[in-house]
DNA sequence: CGTCTATTTGAATGTACTCAAAAGCGGTGG
DNA sequence: CCACCGCTTTTGAGTACATTCAAATAGACG
């Protein structure tokens, strides 16, 4: 097992004593996860935060129509899940699945819980990652709000190049709320590169 | 200076000594606004953040058409901000101002970072209150991104009863994502009332 | 009252969607 | 290694939801 991408993202916010560490790896789960398959569904508890190691996870919601609506990517170094589920220990309104073959590290809620209270110092990591979350989803919907689809686009390429590489086409405009036969004519139409 | 309110919703999640008490209180600072006066202004670095005890707050963006776009409404009992100035200090998108004179609370950021230091507990407090900013965020992206207007009223109204009725339409439909004229069309038009 | 802002209503317009069908692409098995 | 199958992307025509602009009406506040 290779917990050196989670453990160095984990040391940007706070440090860890030799034991703390062993402590916080005892309590990690590997998974992997092939192209397609779920790490949680609509309905599921979940069973705790994901981290990605490889691969790119995603989340989405599916509306009364059948159709998908994304909610986050996951590439390596991002953390994934149903926070509501995750938070509430409740079913959830997401699922989690790999856009590729996938490889996670993940904690029990339970382990969790205790994780803050016998190294407090989590509480701080995860209010770090906290807030950074909320900063993301404030931007996201300033954007939503506020740009129309082609700036959300030209945003989002901006903010994940990576991504833009690397996904179908149909999931970015999932990402961005526009139907894939609209981004397809977006892109091709007006300034066709 | 009555924190009472503060200090209840503290309570819900974190308890503390007469001592910590104290100490929280000491670095409270109130604040009186008037209607349609500003907390924050966008470019403004935020100097903490705020949480309501009358009154009725807002936070919006401005489109470079100069429309507004209300991120959050803060009710008594609700923390306000821009999040991104507030972690980052540095110049925030978003303007904070009053719909109704309203009274805060609020800590400088230096000063809340000193809390995390003296009071751990205060990473606990804050880090649960992240995981349900994390939440609403999730939920209210769902909402735009899958349901119509009407129903993103429809759920608006369930969520937030007491501010449907005491906000102008306007800034409802500035929150839902719609026009003022379209959301009165709606309201009238097809099943009038 | 009078002014300022919010709401309503209407007509014209635009952005994005639906449905349908063709073309492209990638993976898999023979 | 090629052929086929399934999925993604493209393209087009028609449509719908929501916006813009304009003007009239109604409310709120001093």
């Amino acid at each position: 097992m290779d917990f050196s991408l989670l453990l160095e993202h984990v040391f940007k916010h706070i440090t860890l004593t030799q034991e703390e560490q062993s402590y916080f790896v005892s309590l990690l789960n590997v998974r992997k996860i092939k192209k397609k398959q779920y790490l949680d569904q609509e309905g599921d508890i979940s069973k705790g935060p994901a981290f990605v190691t490889r691969g790119i996870m995603r989340s989405y919601s599916l509306d009364k129509n059948g159709f998908e609506h994304v909610i986050q990517f996951a590439p390596p170094g991002w953390w994934i899940g149903d926070m509501y589920s995750i938070v509430k220990q409740k079913p959830g309104r997401l699922y989690v699945d790999a856009i590729e073959d996938s490889e996670i590290v993940w904690l029990w809620k339970s382990d969790l819980d205790r994780l803050y209270s016998d190294i407090p110092k989590f509480e701080r990591f995860f209010r770090i990652l906290g807030e950074n979350a909320i900063v993301a989803f404030e931007n996201r919907l300033i954007s939503t709000l506020s740009l129309p689809a082609i700036e959300r686009y030209a945003q989002f390429c901006r903010l994940y190049p990576s991504l833009t590489e690397s996904l179908p086409q149909k999931q970015v405009a999932s990402y961005i709320g526009v139907t894939p036969e609209f981004l397809s004519k977006m892109l091709n139409s007006p300034a066709p590169k």
